[in-house]
DNA sequence: ATGGCCGCTATGAGCGGA
């Protein structure tokens, strides 16, 4: 079973690179993020074409998230459903081929010192609990997307120009941590100890073309998923060319249960 | 030293992204 988790950043610009993304490596399960759109507007038809069932939670915009898969999607949810009021799509969740998949894109964050910052690490509590209400570590759970942060400086290509930058501060790395201390493993640090491999390129000058860039789309596995994993690898060609997103997907492998 | 690109909405910039 092949999952991936690739923010697209706007499924509309990118119907066609997606599309073709997958009729290439034919995943079966797809976790988007930003698909800055409301479900009215996504290419349905296009992703049905290519063989996928889809559940959505999008807005208009910004945010948006999505899961596809080659099986039926049960169980959906969208949204964390606790008390705090908040209409950003970035959380949707289904089983399907008997896993559970919570597909996340945490808040950006944009600066240390503004009020989207407390609105991020608040998040990170917010999932905590939500893991805790509706799942378990010893079930079979992946929990994956765009984490908006390095888990520490082997994903960052420059540590001492990003040290306690958006994406790099301890709180958001202390944040993330203790999401993989309720019972979750960076699946991709497990088969690639080794750091300097990233998921995201700025858009900007020539980062991609200098490799310039942070890992920040995390796959996070349950025990029984890790023992499953054979292979987790980042599809840097498909950040190339024309109309890339600025991520790269991110794949994780999983043979049968023995 | 600064900003450098991109998509969205909307039709001119401004916002958010990371």
């Amino acid at each position: 079973m092949k999952l991936v988790t690739w923010n697209i950043n706007s499924i509309r610009a990118r119907t066609a690179r997606l599309i073709a993304w997958l009729e290439a490596e034919r995943p079966d399960v797809v976790c988007l993020q930003e698909t800055k759109t409301e479900d009215a507007k996504f290419p349905l038809e296009a992703v049905t074409k290519a063989g996928y069932q889809v559940a959505m939670f999008g807005q208009a915009s910004y945010n948006g998230v999505a899961i596809l898969s080659t099986q039926p999607l049960e169980d959906v949810t969208r949204g964390f459903g606790d008390d705090v009021p908040d209409d950003e799509a970035r959380v949707i969740a289904a089983t399907t081929h008997g896993v559970r998949v919570v597909n996340l894109y945490v808040p950006n964050g944009q600066a240390l010192d503004s009020d989207r910052y407390p609105y991020k690490l608040a998040w990170f509590g917010r999932l905590r609990a939500f893991l805790t209400r509706t799942s378990a570590p010893d079930r079979a759970l992946v929990v994956c997307g765009d984490m908006n942060v390095t888990a520490d400086d082997q994903d960052v290509w420059a540590p001492a120009t990003w040290k306690d930058q958006i994406h790099c501060s301890q709180p958001e790395r202390a944040a993330l941590a203790e999401v993989r201390a309720w019972g979750l493993d960076d699946v991709f640090r497990v088969l690639t100890p080794a750091g300097g491999v990233w998921s995201w390129w700025d858009y900007r000058g020539v980062s991609f073309f200098k490799n310039q860039g942070l890992r920040i789309d995390h796959i996070l596995t349950s025990a029984s998923m890790t023992a499953r994993c054979t292979a987790c690898t980042i599809d840097r060609n498909a950040r190339k060319g024309q109309d890339a997103s600025d991520h790269a997907p991110v794949t994780a492998t999983f043979g049968t249960i023995v």
